[in-house]
DNA sequence: AAATTGATAGTTTTGTTAAAAAAGTCAGGA
DNA sequence: TCCTGACTTTTTTAACAAAACTATCAATTT
C-alpha cells in the first residue's frame, strides 16, 4: 500500500489536533498559545499555520472532532432503547458526562459567549439536532407502541424537556453559587433531571 | 393630629426611596449616582447619608419595597386557585411581570452575580419561599381534591418546575441570543411555559 | 436637638501609554 | 511540498495619572 502525501498531511494535522485538544482541554482556549502546542510537538509554531489558518480554526477543528465522537454515541444508540424513559436517562447521562469531561474546552464559549464564530454555531445546531433527532424517533416509537397519546408536534416536546432539563441545572448551580459543582452536587442535579423525565413522561401518557 | 419628628423623617425617607427607585428601574444600579438621587430630590448628597448609611443599603430598601408589593400579590391570591393550573398559570405571569417591568432595576443581580449582599440574598430567598409555599398550598389542595396523586415531597416538586421554567427562559434567550427579549419572544417564552406546566400537571395526576 | 450643606478625604473607575506576549506572515532552505 | 527563523502586526498586561464617585464631617440653619 502506497502512502501518499495527502495521507501524510492528514496523519500530521491528526498530531496536531491531538496536541490542540490536549492543551485545550486542561488550559483552556485562552490559556493556551499556539508557540506551547508547536512545542508539544517538537515543530515551529510557523508550521501550525501551514496547517492550518488560525487559532481560531486550529480550535474549531478540534471541536469538530470531539462533536464527532459525541454525535457517534447517540447516533450508535438511537432506536435501542426500550422505552422513552431509557431514552431520556440516556439522553442526560450521556450529555452530562459530555460536558463535564469536556468542560475547559469549552471556556471558548463561556468566554465569547454572544457572537461565536458560525463554524462553531453549526456544530452546536447539529448536536443540538441530533439530540433532538434521538428523542424525538423515541417518543414517536413509545406513541406508536400505544404508550402514551399521539404527540402533535414532538420536536416540540423534546425541545421543551431538554430546555426544563438546561434549567434544572443553571438554576441549581445559582443557588449552590459555585462555579465549579462537586461529586454529590452534580449527583444531585441527576436525580433532579431524573424526576423531572419521569413525571414530565407520565404527563405524555393517556 | 400632631406630626412627629418621626413622621416627617419617614416622609422623606419614602421620597427618598421613591427618587431612588426611580433612577434605579431607569438606569440601574451603576449608572446612577448618589448626586443625581439628591439632585432630583433638590438636596444635597451629604443629606442621603443621612437617611441611608450608604448606597448599597438604600438599594436594598428600595429593593424590599419593590418585593414587598410582590410578594403581596402572591398573598392574595394562595388558596384561591380553581385548580393546580390555575396557580401555575399565576405564578408564571406573576412573576414574568415583575421581572419584565423592573428588568434594569435587576442590573445590580445580573452585575454581582456570585456573592450579593447578604440582605439581597434574604429577601430573594423569601421571595422564592413565598412562590414555593403558594404552589406546595395548591399542590396539596389539588391532593386532597383527589385531582392528583398524594405527592411525598411537594416543596421538591414545585422547586422542579420552578427550575425547569426558568430553563424556558434562558435557552430560549441564549438560542435568540438577544439581550433584551421582544414582545413576541416574550410571549413565545410564555406559551412554552404553560405548555411544560400543562404537561407537567398531567404527570402529577393518577 | 434635628436637619442640612459645602468642602473634602478616600476609593473605584476610566483613560493613557509603554512594555510584553502572542498571533500571524513571509522569504528562503531542505 | 514541507518546514523554519526572523519579522510584522495585533492583543494583553502593567503602571500610573486623571476623573468620577462614594462617603465623611465640621459648620450652619431650622
Amino acid at each position: 500500500m502506497m502512502i501518499t502525501a495527502n495521507d501524510q498531511q492528514d496523519v500530521k494535522k491528526e498530531k496536531i489536533l491531538e496536541a490542540a485538544h490536549h492543551r485545550f482541554l486542561h488550559f483552556g482556549y485562552s490559556k493556551t498559545t499556539m508557540n506551547e502546542i508547536a512545542g508539544d510537538l517538537s515543530m515551529s509554531k510557523a508550521l501550525l499555520y501551514y496547517y492550518f489558518p488560525d487559532k481560531s480554526q486550529l480550535y474549531v477543528a478540534v471541536m469538530r472532532k470531539v462533536a464527532d465522537g459525541y454525535l457517534k454515541s447517540l447516533t450508535d444508540r438511537i432506536n435501542t432503547f426500550a422505552d422513552l424513559k431509557e431514552a431520556f436517562i440516556f439522553q442526560i447521562d450521556t450529555q452530562h458526562e459530555f460536558i463535564v469531561t469536556n468542560y475547559n474546552f469549552f471556556d471558548f464559549f463561556r468566554l465569547n459567549e454572544q457572537n461565536l464564530p458560525d463554524a462553531i454555531w453549526e456544530i452546536v445546531t447539529q448536536v443540538h439536532e441530533s439530540e433532538t433527532h434521538m428523542l424525538v424517533s423515541a417518543i414517536k416509537t413509545e406513541v406508536d407502541r400505544g404508550k402514551i397519546k399521539p404527540v402533535s408536534n414532538p420536536t416540540e416536546i423534546v425541545e421543551l424537556l431538554l430546555d426544563a432539563l438546561h434549567g434544572v441545572r443553571v438554576k441549581s448551580v445559582s443557588h449552590k453559587k459555585t462555579m465549579f459543582p462537586n461529586k454529590e452536587h452534580l449527583e444531585e442535579i441527576r436525580s433532579k433531571r431524573l424526576l423531572l423525565a419521569d413525571i414530565f413522561i407520565k404527563g405524555l401518557m393517556y
